[in-house]
DNA sequence: CGCGAATGAGTGACGCTTCATTCAGGCGGG
DNA sequence: CCCGCCTGAATGAAGCGTCACTCATTCGCG
């Protein structure tokens, strides 16, 4: 295992918000080294503060995981509705929804290792992340889908459940695979190709 | 958290290979706690040996792990391989590795949430996952879609790594989503409408 | 009786969390 | 205008429980 000493610890005075850096902090090393190799020691250094402060913002260690969770699904959903309702067409909304998955997860690669890596690593939070952000991903996409359904774009034999999970695993190994790749590929690109083989595969005809 | 305390232990007489037990024990322990939550004590008792029985037969924690893991995806890839000779078209082919992945899944639940979430709970062992099993997993998938492709079935214009992907992925979420739902679903059903779809999305007209 | 397999109590390291102490800076009184 | 007081934020050393792993001892079979 590698060192975490290797970091230089943020300068003191240039830290304003402690709540933030220590969620930034926590990101990186969680990524670098997972969540249970992880100690809350690491984090507090690379966050510039002592042990003790991370205790003043947050419960435990389990909870800065929780918090980067929900932050980063309250976000996301939040950006998708909101580019959503500038569109009209579902098949439109579905690439956008795609474009905007892919994106985000690339625009910030440690967030991306622990949302398509760490989280998934017990039950107990898989089950969390299910239980909240990702059902709630999963019906906007749905009904996105029915949505289409009703205006006869979309075979109204499919099942809809079925097909959301589809896109979504689809786009969750586009994203896992990026990160565990060695080579440093463009990882929204993808959003168009994986868009296009689904759209064919569930247009009416 | 739970106490396995609740389990009773195998009786001692009816454990013959031992190395198979602590195997067995462990996908049960780890299906349930989680990798990092589970203790080689737990593992011991339900597996009906002594703590220090486990170290005559694996090097450490981790070495359980991983064997876990190398036996699930030889098993699963040999299979595949067997099953394929049989079959010409690669349609037929890559319904029947949909049909054989969640089958295999299914069969086993606790192996199924070791695969799912334990193992991909460290970028470590996913990289270690993604570079052993998973790879040769997905060029199964690939050279049998560019199979179809110089049939004329496919169209060529896509690119074959990003398809095995998609493939790939969209099983991937049927199976961890069947893990983590409360209902009690059958699994093996949707590999043929996750089919319908892909080979929609990718047949050459 | 001898020997390899099995045992399980012990150990040492580790890391989350606590809390007695320090520090910084705003405020009021002289 | 200055100074010392007070408050709450920040510190970081150490407590304390936990567990992976070891090894001296026992077991049981041939």
């Amino acid at each position: 295992m590698r060192s975490i000493r290797s970091l230089p610890p943020a300068p003191r005075s240039t830290v304003p918000d402690k709540r933030e850096a220590i969620l930034r902090a926590a990101t990186n090393v969680f990524a670098r080294n997972g969540y249970f190799n992880s100690k809350v020691a690491d984090v507090a250094r690379v966050a510039g503060v002592a042990d003790g402060t991370v205790y003043l913002y947050f419960k435990s260690k389990e909870e800065i995981l929780r918090s980067i969770f929900e932050r980063g699904v309250s976000e996301v959903v939040a950006e998708a509705r909101a580019e959503l309702s500038t569109l009209t067409d579902p098949r439109e909304k579905l690439r956008r929804i795609a474009q905007l998955h892919l994106e985000r997860l690339s625009a910030d690669r440690d967030l991306a290792v622990v949302f398509q890596v760490e989280l998934r690593g017990s039950t107990k939070f898989m089950a969390e992340f299910s239980a909240a952000g990702l059902a709630e991903y999963l019906r906007l996409i749905r009904e996105t889908f029915a949505e289409g359904q009703r205006a006869g774009l979309f075979r109204v034999e499919l099942n809809a459940k079925v097909v959301a999970k589809i896109l979504f695993g689809a786009l969750d190994e586009m994203a896992t695979n990026w990160i565990l790749s060695p080579r440093n590929y463009k990882l929204a690109p993808l959003a168009d190709q994986v868009l296009d083989i689904f759209l064919n595969g569930v247009t009416a005809r």
